[in-house]
DNA sequence: CTACCGATTGACT
DNA sequence: GTCAATCGGTAGA
């Protein structure tokens, strides 16, 4: 199962749809060093250009070249020194993403310890840049094609059922703070923030 | 070239 | 809960 990355139609919809298709789905990465794999229990979807929190809002530049890219590649960038992986959704020239914010580790955690320096499982790839360190994702890999099943891919799993999901608002924005675009794993103990408690 | 900013993280109160 | 380090990307002179 881990073996078969998904599709291109798969990341061609909707942001929105797509970050809530990829919770419980397998993120791997393979590379000299050995297989690090987990399962993604929290993505936000980033919207074309209307979208002001998104990285497309003002056009494509050197930076999100890759984001108003065909479907299905990753979108990598900096942000305080670090890095983030997203995965672009929606045909080229939208300029529309999912990013990948924590995952369940699942394979290759001592591989994943070592890259991040720390060795508790809890701080292995629980927000989006620990993720990207622990599985040695880097600008190296902006726009490499997630369907190709090589060295970074995304690959199937069953559908998480609509009740086990969390909508919130999503982390870190100074605009649109209040777009319900953040999706979680209701129980998963592996989210890069804490849901509030139910009232 | 300089100046400023940030889809973060980790350390600290 | 607060706060600042850190550096690639971006805009502007």
């Amino acid at each position: 199962m881990r073996d078969e990355p998904l599709s291109r139609a798969f990341y061609n919809r909707d942001p929105a749809t797509v970050a809530r298709a990829l919770l419980g789905k397998w993120l791997v990465r393979r590379t000299r060093d050995g297989l690090t794999a987990g399962r993604i229990v929290e993505t936000e979807a980033y919207f074309g250009r209307g979208d002001p929190a998104s990285h497309s809002h003002s056009g494509p530049t050197s930076r999100s070249a890759s984001m108003f890219g065909p479907p299905g590649h990753a979108y990598i960038y900096s942000i305080h020194a670090m890095w983030c992986l997203n995965a672009v959704t929606q045909p080229a020239g939208i300029g529309s993403a999912v990013l990948i914010r924590s995952l369940e580790p699942e394979a290759g955690e001592s591989l994943m310890a070592r890259r991040r320096g720390r060795s508790e499982r809890l701080a292995l790839t629980t927000g989006p840049s620990k993720l990207c360190q622990a599985f040695h994702c880097d600008r190296g890999l902006d726009g490499w094609d997630l369907t190709r099943g090589s060295r970074l891919w995304i690959a199937g799993a069953p559908t998480v059922a609509r009740g086990d999901i969390v909508t919130t608002p999503r982390i870190g924005l100074s605009v649109a703070c209040e777009r319900q675009a953040r999706f979680c794993l209701r129980t998963s103990v592996f989210l890069s923030r804490k849901l509030k408690a139910a009232p």
